[in-house]
Formats: structure tokens, sequence, C-alpha cells
DNA sequence: ACTTTGCGAGAGCACCGCTCTCTCTTGCTT
DNA sequence: AAGCAAGAGAGAGCGGTGCTCTCGCAAAGT
């Protein structure tokens, strides 16, 4: 039943490969993540490294996958942490969370949200579940605020309206078309907003950036329709 | 006055590398890129590509000069074709221009708006101004709109707003802070809309992407309080 | 005790960026 | 016109990459 020694040194050498791949992610990049220097810096082989990572692909997607998890971990107890019923702090601090982890992992939010490492395509059934975690937590926060669909929402065609629709099932809250745009414009504005900081766009412009961010979540909320923060 | 042979052939060869490159960078993506390989194609070998090219960190800077001046021609130049008057207008027709250009080149659109290629950084004086373009076609949009602070306008710290005060000077409008902050909203949630479309973030939810942009231009200009399109 | 399995070592293939040297031709200058 | 400098390609070579294959040893299972 106990697992024996081998496999639990097997273990072990894919937990230290892992690491120092994170590691080698954070100095060099993606491009720059080495097979070869992670078995060297093992003081193992280059061939041996193929007995725990069968490619460099298999690597990244392995990245990709705990790069989720940790986001998703990371975001998720920051909101956690908010009163249920204070929906203007829980966008807030989710945003925050949100811009506070990508800038603790530059490289880790380029895996995910930059550009896709070109050649390599991440397996999507291995990856859609942790990448929606954050994004449920928007759609759970606007279920929570029972936001209704507005006069002011602006017409949109009927085949999207319709896609809308075939998505509700899919994902927690039930929202109506309308209202799932809003929070599809929140979270892809979000993701824009941090990703823009930590690619470096806004060098020469912006260097306030917790106060832009706060700023501009602030916009998002109203447009969300979600009250201000208490107190 | 006329160019020697000599200059002439050296013009054409290094248009042939940058045509290849483009090329290359459309089917391999930017890490594919291969110095090596262009000098192949052009019959070259290997070393004497360096007779143009210094390096390929020169090469991907001069791709991502070029496509930056493409980028800010095609948005301009479908801008300029609307009614001055029409400012709805031109935020649809410039955010339309905007995805239509990444959707059709996504290689570049990643080069200019994804994650930076690792252990490179683009030498930012020989590409802000390219890429400040279509920024400061919108911030022009703002300044013809005569658009002001207006209450809705969400609180700023005032390190903030000393910070969008300094940069009056340095770009076109000469936007007073609240309204230069609802202009950087358009634009990240604008490039941030794109990407998601051009990285694969929206599998297996939206694909109505034209009708999808649209809908959330339109939810932008009303942030920005721009009126609706003409007729 | 025997056999299967796991795992590291080593050599090797094809590719990459980049450097250095050598040669030949072009084009400018005296 | 003669001579010289610069341009441009060829070739060899360095150190790096991902990945494959074979070999041998030791641990695990029978």
């Amino acid at each position: 039943m106990t697992e024996t020694p081998r496999q639990r040194q097997h273990r072990q050498t894919m937990a230290d490969i892992l690491q120092l791949a994170h590691r080698q992610l954070a100095t060099e990049g993606s491009a720059g993540l080495s097979l070869r220097a992670i078995a060297r810096e093992l003081g193992l082989v280059s061939s041996a490294i193929y007995r725990y990572v069968p490619s460099r692909d298999e690597l990244l997607t392995l990245l990709i996958e705990e790069s989720y998890t940790a986001y998703g971990d990371a975001v998720e107890a920051a909101e956690a942490r908010c009163r249920r019923d204070d929906l203007g702090r829980r966008w807030l601090t989710t945003g925050r969370a949100v811009r506070r982890w990508a800038v603790a992992n530059p490289a880790e939010w380029a895996l995910l949200y930059g550009s896709p490492v070109p050649g390599y395509q991440a397996p999507s059934e291995r990856t859609t579940a942790a990448g929606s975690r954050v994004p449920i937590l928007l759609l759970t926060l606007l279920a929570d605020a029972g936001l209704e669909p507005s006069p002011d929402d602006p017409p949109m065609t009927a085949a999207l309206h319709r896609e809308l629709n075939r998505l509700r099932p899919a994902f927690p809250g039930d929202l109506k078309p309308g209202v799932f745009a809003r929070a599809l414009l929140a979270y892809t504005s979000l993701c824009g907003l941090v990703s823009f900081e930590v690619f470096g766009q806004f060098t020469n412009t912006v260097t306030q950036f917790p106060a832009h961010l706060d700023h501009q979540l602030a916009r998002l909320g109203a447009v969300l329709g979600l009250p201000e923060p208490l107190r």
C-alpha cells in the first residue's frame, strides 16, 4: 500500500524538476526553458531527464497546469476573505488579487495570458478547468448580485445572444446574455490592464500601478452594475 | 546621386530577408524565427546573413518596427474614413480596425502585445513612437469630443492624479486626468478583448467575435462618454 | 533465484546563434 | 588606368538546444 522507495524517489525528482523549471521560467522566460539545463542542475546527463518528462512541450503543459492552480488558489483565497454581501469589495479584491499574483509571477502570467508558445498548443482538456476558476468567481459574483439585463446594455446580434444563452448551463450563475457579456468585458479588461503592466506596455506612461488599477476597477465595477465597496 | 548596383542589391536582399522573416513569423511564431532558415531560403550560407542583420534580436526589433508601422497605418486609415463629427463611429471603427489587423496578423500582434520575447527587450526609443500611434488616435478622439471630467469618474489618488497631469503635455489633446484615465481603460480593454481572441482564450466560449466586439465596443463607448454612432 | 522494470550514462543526430578567417569582386580614389 | 578599400559570400568551428537509441546496472516483483 505504502509507496516503494523507488516511487518516492521518482516523485521527489519530478518535484525537483518542476521547481527548477519554475525557477528557470522566472529567470529566463518561457523560451529559455531548457531540459538540458534542468538536467545539468540536477546532476543528471541530458538524456536522463526524459525518464521523467517526455518532451519540452509536456513540461510546458505541466507548468501551465501548476500555474493555473496557483493562480486560482491565490485569487479564490483573497476573494473568500470578503464579506459575501459586500459585492463591490469582492470585485475590487478579486481584481487586486489577480494583479498581485501576476506581478509576483510575471513569467507564469505570460504563460497563461501571453502569446501562445509558438508551435505549441496547450491541450485544452487539461487547462480549461483550472483556467476557468477565476472567471467563474466573477460569474458567481454577478449572480450573487442578482444582476438583471438593463436597458443600458447595448444591443447584440441574435447569433451572439443565442451563443451566450447556450453557454448558460455550462457556467454557474445562469446569467442572462447581457449580464454574461458584462462579465466577459470585466474579465478581459482586467486581464488587459494587468498584462499591460506585466508586459511593459505602460512604460513612459503609468507608474502608479496599484492606484491606477483601483481607479479602473471602480470604473469597471460601475459598468458591471455593482455597488461601491462598503465603508 | 543614384544608388550603385551594389547598394540596390543590398536593399533588395534586406527586403527579402524581412519578407521571409514575416512569413516565418506567421508560420512558426516568434520563437521559430531562425536566421539560418532565412539564409537557407535565400540560397546563402548561414554566416552570410550576418552581413545584413547583426543578430536575431536586431531582426526582431526590425520586425517590431515594421509591425507597429503596418498596424498604425491600417488603423489610422480606417479611422480617417469616418466623418470627423461622428465620434461614436470613429471609436467603433478604430476598435474594429484594431481587431481586423490583429486577426489578419496574429504573429505580429503577439509580437507587439503578447508576452515579451524572453531575454529580449525592445529598445523603447525605436518602438514607442510607432507604438503610440493608435493610442494617440484615441486621445485625439476624446479631445475632439470635448470630454470633461464627470462626477461619475471614480476618485483617484493624488499621486496618480499628478502623474496623469504630468503626462498631459506629452500627448495630444491635453486631456484632464479623469478623461485620460478613461482613454487608458478603453485601450487596455480593447487590447484585452483582441488578445483574448487572437491568443485563444475564448475557446469554448465566444465564437461570434465581430458581434461580440461590437457589443463591447458599444459598452466601452458609453464608459468613454461618447455618443452612439450616427444613423 | 530469476526476471522484469526503472533509471542513469554515453554517443549521436539535426538544429540553432554567432564568430573568425579566407577569398573574390565591386567600386572608389589617386 | 592602377591600386586600394570595402562589401559579400563560403567554410569551418564553438557551444548550445531537443530528442533518440543503446547499453549496463540495480531495484522490485515473482
